[in-house]
DNA sequence: GCATATGTTAGTCC
DNA sequence: AGGACTAACATATG
C-alpha cells in the first residue's frame, strides 16, 4: 500500500494523536526494529509528548517533545505497513507489530510482511543521516530540478522515478498513473526527453502525487489508470486500447500502448 | 505447488 | 562506473 499518498495518509493519522502524552509503547514483534533493544522504544517515548509528524518521500518521523523533537520513532511502512488510531483496548490485530498507548486511545503500526520497519532516533543527526539517502519530496519537487536530477544520466523513466535517491515518494503505481497520463512509455531513457515532455511530466507527477496525498492513496478511480491495472484485459480510460503489462525495473508495469508510444 | 503483491537492497552480468 | 535484471527478505492470497 504505501507510497507518498498513503504515507501521508499516516502523517495526518500520527498528526491528530499530536499533543498526546506516550504512556507506554509495547513492540509486539521485535523484527520490525531496524536499530534498537525493542525494550528501548518505551524506555525511550514513555511519559514524553507526541509532536508533529513529519513526512519525507515514504519515511515518517514521530517526533516528542516540543523542544527538538528527539526523540523520535522513524516508520517505514515497506509493501503492507499502515498506521492506525485506534481507542484503548480495541481488539489486536495479528499484525498489529508496535502500540503506542497514548492518554487517550493508541497509535498502532501494523505491518503483514515485515519488510522494512521502524527505528528509534535519539538525535537530530539520525534524521539528517536518513534524509540524505533520499532526492526531494516528490510533492515539492520543481521541474528543473525534477529535469536535473532525472535527466543527467540515461535511464528507463520508470526505473529513475521508482528511485527514491533521484526523487523521494513515488513507488510503483503512482508512476504508472503518471506516466500514463504525461503519455511518456515506461522504457523512455530519461535522456531523450525535451522540454515539453518534461513539461508534462511535471504536471502531471503533481497532479497524481496532489490528488493522491488528499487521498490517502492512489485512487483505482475508473477515470485512473490504476482502477484499471489489475483487470483481467483492462482497458486505457482514454482510448480503450488494451492495457499492456510487462515487468521493468523488476515490477509489474502496466500502460497503454497507444497512448505511450515507445 | 505456482504466481502475485503499493518496497528496498545486494549481487551479477554486461 | 553505471545500468538492467534477479533474488532475497516475510507473509498472505488466489
Amino acid at each position: 500500500m504505501p507510497e507518498l499518498p498513503d504515507v501521508e495518509g499516516f502523517r495526518r493519522v500520527a498528526e491528530g494523536a499530536a499533543g498526546r502524552i506516550v504512556r507506554s509503547v509495547a513492540v509486539r514483534d521485535a523484527q520490525v526494529v531496524r536499530n534498537a533493544e525493542a525494550s528501548g522504544f518505551d524506555a525511550a517515548l514513555r511519559g514524553r509528548r507526541l509532536g508533529h509528524p513529519r513526512r519525507h518521500g515514504k519515511l515518517l518521523l514521530l517526533p516528542t517533545g516540543s523542544g527538538r523533537g528527539f526523540p523520535a520513532v522513524l516508520l517505514h511502512f515497506g509493501m503492507t505497513g499502515m498506521l492506525l488510531r485506534t481507542d484503548a483496548g480495541d481488539p489486536p490485530h495479528p499484525h498489529d507489530r508496535v502500540v503506542v498507548s497514548l492518554d487517550r486511545g493508541e497509535l498502532r503500526y501494523r505491518d503483514q510482511r515485515k519488510l522494512i520497519g521502524i527505528a528509534l532516533l535519539t538525535e537530530q543527526g539520525g534524521w539528517q543521516a536518513e534524509l540524505s539517502r533520499l532526492g526531494p519530496d516528490a510533492a515539492a519537487i520543481d521541474r528543473d530540478e525534477l529535469r536535473d536530477r532525472l535527466g543527467r544520466t540515461r535511464r528507463q523513466l520508470k526505473a529513475a522515478l521508482l528511485d527514491q535517491t533521484r526523487v523521494a515518494g513515488l513507488g510503483n503505481l503512482t508512476v504508472d498513473e503518471v506516466l500514463w497520463r504525461a503519455r511518456l512509455h515506461p522504457r523512455t531513457a530519461t535522456t531523450d526527453l525535451r522540454a515539453p515532455d518534461w513539461r508534462r511530466l511535471d504536471q502531471r507527477l503533481h497532479g497524481v502525487v496532489a490528488a493522491s496525498a488528499r487521498a490517502g492513496c492512489v485512487p483505482p478511480r475508473p477515470s485512473w489508470l490504476t482502477g484499471h491495472r489489475d483487470e483481467r484485459a483492462g482497458r486505457c480510460p482514454r482510448c480503450a486500447t488494451e492495457l499492456t503489462s510487462g515487468v521493468l525495473s523488476g515490477r509489474t508495469t502496466v500502460w497503454c500502448p497507444s497512448c505511450q508510444r515507445a
